[in-house]
DNA sequence: CGCATTTCCTGGTAGC
DNA sequence: TGCTACCAGGAAATGC
């Protein structure tokens, strides 16, 4: 599983199953751990009636706004967008939900920490509780589809597995940038859904320096990082498909399985490619890790 | 506009 | 055991 990096503590906790919580990734959750929370949570809500949204133990303010609007209305479906959970409803208002660090869904009340409660109108489960400790999470109602409020996603960049995903794309949004290439996968708007850990792994795998400005990284290393991207996401949300069959067994199973971090947590020790030392160090204000000689700047 | 920096927030851990 | 200090993380806000 994770290896513990020498500074700071264990993983954050979002997706660790308390009872009852619909995945236990034990990961911060970026897109993968997202879509799994997504496909989870799709058949428990999509065309089911809410009663009432409201807020639980959550100051008022834009992290937990517009919860009103959802009353009495259906839940045409659950979609994934970067690491945003949109849950359009009848109205055409979205409930669009952000897990932060440590948030999850589930249908047991947790002891603690409960932000938010949807209470359906009938059927099973009867109500699901968004649990997020540390408040990095969001769960708002939006008018229509008004992502002004949330400029982030209203910038999101493409879906890194959709077809409009291509190297030409990444390198458009490169030319002439002075961002490092860290800073600019983690920016959301060259391409959706990479957190720390799957850019430090798709660099890592591109040869890509973390501080690489963005316009000076060659075209063959552009299609080698959108490439790298592609396949690290598309085995990760594998391994949360496992962990989702884990859970409908037995839960407890930390997730990842199957997601084989080669760089990340990993300073100090051997590259796995070549054996020089990974080198950790902040880079766009995260810890990074990266293979001094795999991946040299530009 | 681009880019860098700061803030939000709490649980876990190290060290005393 | 209890205390302090600090770190983890993504998005938004702020500053230049």
């Amino acid at each position: 599983m994770f290896a513990r990096s020498g500074a700071g503590g264990k993983r954050g906790e979002a997706g660790i199953a308390p009872t009852g919580a619909l995945c236990d990734n034990a990961e911060v959750p970026e897109l993968p751990e997202v879509e799994t929370v997504v496909r989870a949570l799709r058949p428990l809500v999509q065309g089911r009636t809410l009663r009432r949204v409201a807020r639980v133990d959550a100051p008022a303010g834009p992290k937990y706004e517009g919860l009103e609007r959802a009353k009495g209305q259906r839940v045409e479906d659950v979609r994934r967008r970067g690491k945003f959970i949109l849950m359009p409803l009848g109205s055409g208002d979205t409930i669009v939900v952000h897990l932060g660090m440590t948030g999850t869904f589930g249908a047991e009340r947790p002891r603690d920490h409960v932000r938010v409660e949807m209470v359906f109108a009938g059927g099973s489960p009867a109500r699901l509780y968004f649990r997020d400790p540390r408040r990095f999470g969001r769960f708002v109602v939006v008018e229509g589809e008004d992502f002004s409020r949330l400029p982030t996603l209203a910038a999101l960049g493409p879906e890194p597995l959709d077809p409009a995903f291509t190297a030409a794309a990444l390198g458009a949004v490169c030319v002439g940038r002075t961002t490092g290439m860290k800073a600019l996968l983690l920016g959301q708007r060259a391409v959706a859904g990479l957190g720390n850990i799957y850019v430090d792994e798709a660099l890592f795998a591109a040869g890509i320096h973390p501080e690489t400005p963005a316009g000076a990284v060659p075209g063959r290393r552009l299609r080698l990082l959108r490439d790298a991207i592609v396949e690290i996401l598309g085995r990760a949300i594998e391994a949360g498909g496992t962990t989702l069959r884990d859970y409908r067994q037995v839960s407890g199973e930390s997730g990842g399985n199957g997601v084989n971090l080669q760089v990340y947590g990993r300073g100090g020790t051997p590259c796995v490619r070549c054996g020089a030392d990974y080198v950790v160090a902040e880079v766009a204000q995260r810890t990074t890790t990266w293979c001094p000689r795999c991946q040299r700047r530009r």
